[in-house]
DNA sequence: CCAAAAGTGTTATCGCTACACCCATGA
DNA sequence: TCATGGGTGTAGCGATAACACTTTTGG
């Protein structure tokens, strides 16, 4: 089909721009934090925002995701999901913009930090978020509760973790989460009996004398489970 | 700020087409079904589809989404909700579209019949939906697996059934969400345990002999009970 | 040797599942 | 009177929550 021809169909609706905005969490010491920028564009040249970017015509909406990720972290293959349509017609005042919001689910350690200063990017605490341009504080609200939803049902604290964790590191992340202390005990007997867990050989002592095991996930196994119907429930 | 002004922003980015498609689900006689109708318009002109619509500049993206319900059934105020974006670049062969999926639930009894007859619109048993254009089919599944979701935790089938309904009624529709038979005992306890539901002095006898009691579903109750923090599980 | 976190087992309770019988009624 | 779907109660089992003591080791 040619350009020419393509260009008569659905003549009579109006065109607007589209873009992608990223709520990127990571975690750290008992505490789940937030990555915002200044904005480098006006309006609101200068205010903390989520990253974002207009999608291009020949581009997927989630491949514009992966790619302002990309440019701010250095990070590809990471968890990124959709969050939801934010498409209130005057949503920016400066022209008619819809959002794409997502989520990722980035692990501190592996981000390249020289990337997300050279943005003027910061991390934040969730519980320390500061005003943000145009809907985005909403987003984040959204994300949070999508966050504590899916945590429920998929094993997303790994995502956030090191390659290597404890136990205790990652009920620190679920407390965090669900904001309340779970029973030690109980935890490790519910995570452990999922099976989906590699302990290994070696201890963190960085936060204890006695030192705590280093598990891995175990992505085949879990991957075994969710096939014969298993609902990771914490 | 003027409209001079406003067009000075963003100017490098690139507009596209933002549609809406909505997933109708009725229910009727035990069996969930699925609105669809022929399209009007080039291409795939007469080839079954979702219902949709271009989104104005000058209009939310739900409104659309709440106005293409009401023109195809005349129902306002309808359970409508996103399901998410479909944004591949060449998802459309005529042009760059953006579409925002959304599904909504609505009682068979109050649809304006004339009305969806008007637009050659049919409604499909959901186990027998035929080809549809574009990614459409990918929606419904979408759609359906969300249904199951949702299901699970909020109410919405009373949103399918009529005001008026009785606990079978209310398990067959369960039945065919989730393709397998409750416990009939069970069932009935859970629900009513839950005291959400009115019971009401009239029977419906049209399934049997005995009758079945009618009840309504108690909005005040149910939202009182999630703001305690409560959670429908079937 | 002691402080501080890591690791382990048992018991009681609650909720869910499975299951069988009676009821009301129109034909 | 009987066939058909509607309505009810209970016992057993499994999963979860509550809970206290031992282990390790650096300082």
């Amino acid at each position: 089909m040619s350009k020419a021809e393509k260009s008569t169909f659905y003549k009579d609706a109006e065109q607007l721009m589209v873009a992608v905005d990223c709520i990127i969490f990571g975690f750290d010491k008992d505490q789940l934090k937030l990555l915002l920028f200044k904005r480098k564009i006006y309006p609101f040249k200068n205010k903390w925002s989520l990253i974002g970017s207009f999608v291009n015509r020949k581009e997927n909406v989630d491949s514009a995701a992966n790619r302002v990720l990309a440019e701010y972290t250095g990070l590809t293959n990471v968890f990124l999901e959709e969050l939801g349509c934010f498409g209130k017609y005057n949503r920016d005042p400066a022209e008619r913009v819809v959002s794409i919001a997502h989520y990722a689910l980035i692990r501190l350690d592996e981000q390249k930090l020289e990337l997300a200063e050279s943005h003027e990017a910061h991390w934040f605490d969730v519980d320390e978020i500061p005003k943000l341009i145009l809907d985005h504080n909403e987003m984040v609200t959204h994300a949070l509760e999508e966050l504590r939803r899916k945590a429920r049902y998929q094993p997303i604290g790994f995502e956030l973790l090191p390659e290597k964790f404890t136990i205790p590191q990652l009920k620190n992340f679920y407390d965090s989460i669900y904001q309340k202390e779970l029973d030690r005990r109980n935890f490790r007997k519910r995570i452990l009996a999922m099976d989906i867990l590699k302990k290994l050989d070696e201890k963190d002592k960085s936060t204890s004398r006695k030192g705590a095991f280093l598990y891995q996930f175990d992505k085949k196994k879990y991957k075994k489970l969710v096939a014969e119907g298993f609902n990771f429930i914490v």
